[in-house]
DNA sequence: ATGAGTATCCAAAACGTTTCGGAAACGCAA
DNA sequence: TTGCGTTTCCGAAACGTTTTGGATACTCAT
């Protein structure tokens, strides 16, 4: 309500006083500013972003675009990011803006973000390899951080987990325990975080001179519980030798592992051990799994305010390679894992 | 990218017919306007809405405020919300802002955004009866539409269901069967809607002339199954004469019921008919239930084009009285509903 | 020919802020 | 005294749009 003018023609100092006063800038007397101060905060004046932004071409906006074919888990997922978010951006007083669209809208939805100039920056969430909408914020010089990392080495802001040695990890934890059979139950092909844990995972087999199976390494379109049931009951009805160790891409695949074994008579972790990677959602949580679930962990909550930072700070024009950020997830072993079975 | 001004120096004509022409005003040659258009979209024009609401006060934007505390089930509820207006408001060509806050923190957060003029509007949900909400927007004089009536007569735009007749509907169809003890199990007290939906319970009732007893009826915190199973298993165990039908507030409190009724070792619908009302999520469908879930219908997801529209009219100055708008939802009958046992 | 009415256009102000380019006042060294 | 550097302030322009209040030219009846 109150405006700068306001301020000014109650203390008689100029405009442009009061606004650099309010600005933190050098060049006012610390006795002015404290005074200008008062008065601010005595006439509730808040700065208006939308004639800031005419000026300085920032809105104190940032937004996000979704789209809006997923199920149920992927929903928990991204409610847990976007609350975390808007959290997060609300503390730096900028306004979150989400927009949920059509799959095949989604760049038309940048293109009229980018065009309307909005939003200062962008988050991305799930990247895939050669991500269009990188291209497409990239050629228009808009901000934008990703969760997660798509390409090996990439230019732009990211935060992402280690994913790579997330499943290493997971690998060496299961040898260390004699199991020389292990199968991966992971996510969607083509994102990124996918490849790299497939990677860590196909890695760590051979250093440790084992060696994998194709079939053992399961892809979820949707990873779901449905989907860690079917899997691990199609893997372990095979013929032939089958696997004595689960690793999960996420706790509901475990979940479904666990079901599976139930059915087959299998028990967790005597006859089969299994290990998860845990977002960390409130509705699922491993230590509540009977057996209590190994996993690596890294909440998803504790990714936004890094990611809020990150664009904060890309906003501000900091440098790309500075805002690149890996952060490594935390091991838990707990009772479902175990000694692989002697006739393994 | 392009501005007014371009398309005015390009074309020779003054910024403010420029203005004029592409605003719609009836005060330009037609094809005056008719170069200007071309030119616009020769050039990619689109209007820097920020510029706009420096002058015109409305800058596009409307905003939502959650608060953080809730299960998945009202997670699930609320995305499905969040998704439809954000869409919907997309084809307005506006910007949803999303902002979710520490419960004890909502209405700080109603004062900043008022204060820095960022949105146009709010969309409210779930609304209390004397919402502080309500009462803060409307001194401020801004714009909202709530999802839901808090209180009887108001003086603010709805959108909302048709709660006293839903109950209302149900118990008329289980009396017809030949029920007679009948209980409802529903939502947090201090929601609207559920003092309408027990109200038209009660009515409905005295209208059969049936008596209603207080412990038949059941307010959740959570509309969960645990909710359903719990307070059925409640209900069914106590001495004396039991409920032969169960009113269900959602279709996850019907689940519930169902899991009870299979603990007690009764059948749905020969021993206790199930009814619900259904908000339409889609990971829970009552057409899947074993037996398929009778319902009072009302798809979440249809709420959002109304209140979406209404907040765009509200926002342009309608009258409040012509933006109160109540749905009738849909009534299906499917098989957890029969006749009452014979030695009820 | 005059005046009124209509259709079409435009210059300038306004919205609230930041920023550019100084200006004034002072102290201090030469 | 002069000149220079600091500190502290300010006027005016700028951002891209809408809106106000005419101005101009044309038509048509008188």
């Amino acid at each position: 309500m109150a405006t700068i003018k306001d301020i000014s023609k109650k203390l008689g100092i100029s405009v442009t006083t009061v606004s650099r006063a309010l600005n933190g800038y050098s060049d006012v007397n610390e006795d002015t500013r404290k005074r200008i101060q008062d008065a601010a905060k005595a006439l509730n004046y808040r700065p208006n972003q939308i004639a800031r932004k005419l000026v300085t071409g920032r809105s104190g906006i940032v937004a996000m675009v979704l789209p809006d074919d997923f199920g149920i888990t992927t929903k928990a997922i991204w409610f847990e990011i976007i609350s975390g978010l808007s959290a997060e951006f609300s503390k730096h007083e900028m306004d979150f803006v989400l927009n949920v669209s059509a799959k095949d809208n989604i760049l038309g939805v940048y293109q009229r973000m980018i065009d309307r100039g909005t939003a200062d920056g962008f988050i991305l969430i799930a990247p895939v390899r050669n991500d269009p909408r990188v291209a497409m914020l990239q050629a228009h010089k808009v901000p934008f951080v990703i969760h997660g990392q798509a390409d090996q080495r990439c230019e732009y802001a990211y935060f992402d987990i280690d994913n790579y040695g997330l499943t290493r990890r997971s690998v060496d934890h299961l040898v260390s325990l004699g199991h020389k059979r292990i199968a991966f139950v992971s996510g969607p092909k083509e994102h990124g975080f996918v490849t790299q844990r497939v990677q860590g995972f196909n890695d760590a087999l051979q250093a440790h001179g084992l060696e994998g199976r194709p079939s053992w390494i399961r892809y979820a379109d949707r990873m779901t519980e449905n989907f860690g049931l079917v899997s691990a009951i199609q893997i372990l009805s095979r013929g032939g030798s089958v696997p004595t160790a689960f690793i999960c891409g996420n706790t509901l695949i475990a979940r479904g592992i666990y079901q599976a074994a139930a059915s087959l008579e299998l028990s967790v972790p005597q006859d089969i051990s299994v290990i998860a990677h845990d977002d960390a959602l409130p509705e699922n949580r491993a230590v509540n799994f009977d057996p209590p679930l190994t996993v690596t962990r890294s909440p998803l909550r504790n990714s936004s305010a890094p990611l809020a930072d990150l664009l904060v700070r890309r906003i501000q024009g900091e440098d790309l390679h500075s805002l690149q950020v890996t952060e490594t997830e935390e091991f838990i072993a707990r009772t479902s894992t175990a000694p692989a079975p002697k006739d393994g």
